[in-house]
DNA sequence: ATTTCTGACCGCGGACGTTG
DNA sequence: CAACGTCCGCGGTCAGAAAT
């Protein structure tokens, strides 16, 4: 039966597998691991889908904090089953968005409170699951219905990435009032314009880490970070590794 | 020697509520 | 939808450590 639990992970490695499906999502801090061969950083970004039977390897960094999922077989029914299989089909690390992040603070809150009550525990395992699986496989987020123009945002945001950029300008492009455009930002992206920004500099800057050499200070200046040191905390930030790591990893 | 990473601190501006 | 005002989170800077 689904369970869901809070869980410290040690920094010490410890390998194992099991017969259930575990679905990993950090609460805070950041933990390293490899499943199948395939490894990754889940992070509060990030999480980690463990199939079951997978043999896999994990090491938590320094004080973390992690929301478990543990999916045994039995008691599920055929739909569920499918929805699972799927799921699970392959290791994979997948993107949380910001809504995402706020179910997971409420649900790890709960379950700090009350994580003895079983049938909470199984509830809000379920909730997170579906969540993730909405976002996995489900509809994607209806396009934006109102005035916003993603395209005119991206291609602004695109060739002037290199600078310094406003949210109070990406308004002005979308010919809203700052505190308009938030609203409507939020609501048919799912980030704040602040974080969608962030967002497409650390990717931009992803990208440069893996397809060029370039020093990590070009790298940055590329992308629109004020200095090496501000790529690198906002990477550590987000993604839960560090430049150097990406480029190695 | 050079590049990369980390932690502490500070200030800006994003987030959000209110009002009109 | 604009124009405030307030608050505090987080991005940037800096200095120094660690890695290469």
């Amino acid at each position: 039966m689904l369970h869901a639990r809070l869980a410290h992970l040690p920094e010490q490695s410890h390998a194992h597998d099991h017969e259930h499906h575990q679905l990993v999502l950090a609460l805070a801090g950041r933990a390293e691991f490899e499943v199948d061969g395939r490894g990754g950083e889940v992070c509060r970004m990030r999480a980690c889908l463990v199939p079951g039977d997978a043999r896999h390897a994990f090491a938590g960094t320094g004080d973390n904090r992690m929301l478990i999922l543990d999916l045994p077989p039995q008691g599920v029914s055929d739909e569920d089953r499918e929805l699972l299989a799927r799921l699970f089909e392959a290791p994979r690390y997948p993107t949380l968005d910001a809504d995402f992040q706020n179910l997971l603070g409420y649900a790890g809150a709960e379950l700090a409170r009350y994580g003895s009550d079983p049938l909470l525990a199984r509830a809000l395992g379920g909730v997170l699951l579906r969540a993730l699986h909405l976002r996995l496989f489900g509809e994607t987020p209806r396009p934006a219905t109102g005035p916003l123009d993603m395209q005119r945002l991206d291609g602004h945001i695109r060739s002037h990435l290199a600078r310094r950029i406003t949210v109070a300008e990406l308004a002005q492009v979308a010919c809203l009032s700052p505190s308009h455009f938030h609203a409507q930002f939020k609501d048919s992206v799912g980030l704040t314009p602040h974080q969608y920004l962030l967002k497409q500099r650390l990717d931009a800057a992803a990208r440069l880490l893996r397809e060029t050499d370039l020093a990590l200070v070009r790298v940055a200046e590329e992308c629109g970070f004020s200095s090496q040191s501000a790529l690198t905390t906002a990477m550590r930030r987000y993604l839960g590794l560090t430049p150097g790591a990406l480029r190695r990893g």
